[in-house]
DNA sequence: ACCCAGGTCATCA
DNA sequence: TGATGACCTGGG
C-alpha cells in the first residue's frame, strides 16, 4: 500500500509496501517494461511514459505529472490495494502461503486492455522472451515514437492504426499463425462486435465470453486478458505451470481437466483466486517445478 | 534433430 | 462433449 505520498519538484516519492519491481514487471503479465538501472524501470501505457526508481525504502517515479499519477498509475499500479491483506487471505495452506511470501512484491496490475488483449494473442504456445519481442515489433512497426531522456519507445499501436494491416503486412513481425489472430481481432474491435472496454464493467463470465469471440483467444488468454486488463481477480487462468502445481498440491496429483481446476481455486480462494495464481505461476516458473512436486 | 514455450483450432468419434 | 495433432518461431 502506498503511504507518505508527496511531490518533490517534478519528482513523485513515496513509499509503498509489497512492490517489488522486478517481481511485478518481469513476472510475464506484461511485456512492456524496460529496466534502466538498478532497481529502475520505464514503462509506457497508453501516451503515458513512467520512469519508476526504487531507492532505499522509497519509490521515485518521474516522467509523469501529479495529475496522471493519481487518475492513471495509481490504479494501474494498483497502489491503493492492501497486498498484505490479500496475502493473508490466500494463504489458506503452508504452499500458497509459502509462494506467496517468496512473490511478496509482485502486484497484479491493471493494463490498457487492448494491449493486454493483444499481447496475451501473442502468448499462446510462446514464452515470455518472446512474447516480449512480438509487442515490441509490433510498436516499433505501428505505434508512435515518444523519448524520454535517452530512451525511445513507441506507443502500443491502437486498433485504427493496424486498420487494413494484412497477415503479410504483419509478416515482419514475426508472430507467425498468431497474425491472423490479430487481423480477426482488429476487424473485431473495428466494427464493434468487440469492445475491449466492456472487460472492467461486465462480469466474470460474460468478459471472458465476450473475448471469446476473437480468434485465437481460448479459456487461458481470455482469463489473463479479464485479469490483467479488466481488474477481474476471481479469474484463475489456467497454462502449464498452474496446471501442473494446482494439480500436484491440490488434487491429490491426479491428472484432471481445466474445468476442475479453475473449480478448486474456486473454492480455495474465491474472488482472490487471481492473486494466487500469480503467486504459484511466478513460484513454479522460477523453480522450474516438475509434475508431482509440491511447494 | 528434437523439445519446449503463460494454447487454440480443426477434425473426428 | 472429449480426445488428438498440427502449428510459426526462436532458443536450448
Amino acid at each position: 500500500m502506498i503511504k507518505d505520498y508527496h511531490q518533490k519538484g517534478r519528482e513523485i516519492h513515496a513509499r509503498i509496501t509489497h512492490f517489488d519491481l522486478r517481481q511485478t514487471f518481469a513476472c510475464g503479465q506484461s511485456f512492456r517494461w524496460r529496466e534502466i538501472g538498478a532497481e529502475r524501470y520505464l514503462g509506457l501505457s497508453l501516451d503515458h511514459i513512467l520512469d519508476i526508481e526504487h531507492i532505499g525504502d522509497r519509490f521515485v517515479f518521474r516522467g509523469t505529472d501529479h495529475n496522471t499519477f493519481e487518475t492513471y498509475w495509481m490504479n494501474y499500479l494498483d497502489l491503493k490495494r492492501d497486498y498484505g491483506a490479500i496475502q493473508e487471505a490466500v494463504s489458506v495452506e503452508p504452499s500458497i502461503s509459502k509462494a506467496a511470501k517468496y512473490a511478496r512484491g509482485l502486484r497484479i496490475l491493471l493494463q490498457e486492455e487492448w494491449e493486454t488483449l493483444v499481447s496475451f494473442l501473442f502468448s499462446s504456445n510462446n514464452n515470455v522472451k518472446r512474447i516480449s519481442g512480438l509487442v515490441e515489433n509490433l510498436s516499433r512497426s505501428f505505434g508512435r515514437p515518444r523519448s524520454y531522456e535517452s530512451h525511445t519507445f513507441y506507443t502500443f499501436p491502437r486498433p485504427e492504426e493496424l486498420a487494413g494491416a494484412s497477415c503479410e503486412d504483419l509478416a515482419p513481425i514475426r508472430c507467425g499463425y498468431r497474425a491472423d489472430y490479430l487481423v480477426d481481432a482488429v476487424a473485431k474491435v473495428l466494427d464493434a462486435t468487440v469492445d475491449p472496454g466492456s472487460i472492467r464493467r461486465l462480469p466474470y463470465e460474460e468478459a471472458v465470453k465476450h473475448l471469446r469471440q476473437i480468434k485465437g483467444v481460448g479459456p487461458k488468454v481470455a482469463d489473463c486478458i479479464v485479469l490483467y486488463g479488466g481488474g477481474k481477480h476471481e479469474s484463475y487462468p489456467v497454462d502449464v505451470w498452474v496446471k501442473r502445481v494446482t494439480e500436484s498440491i491440490y488434487l491429490e496429483g491426479r491428472s484432471t481437466k481445466e474445468a476442475q481446476i479453475k473449480e478448486r481455486a474456486r473454492e480455495l480462494w474465491g474472488d482472490l483466486a487471481g492473486f494466487a495464481q500469480q503467486y504459484l505461476f511466478y513460484y513454479a516458473r522460477e523453480h522450474q517445478m516438475k509434475a508431482g512436486e509440491i511447494i
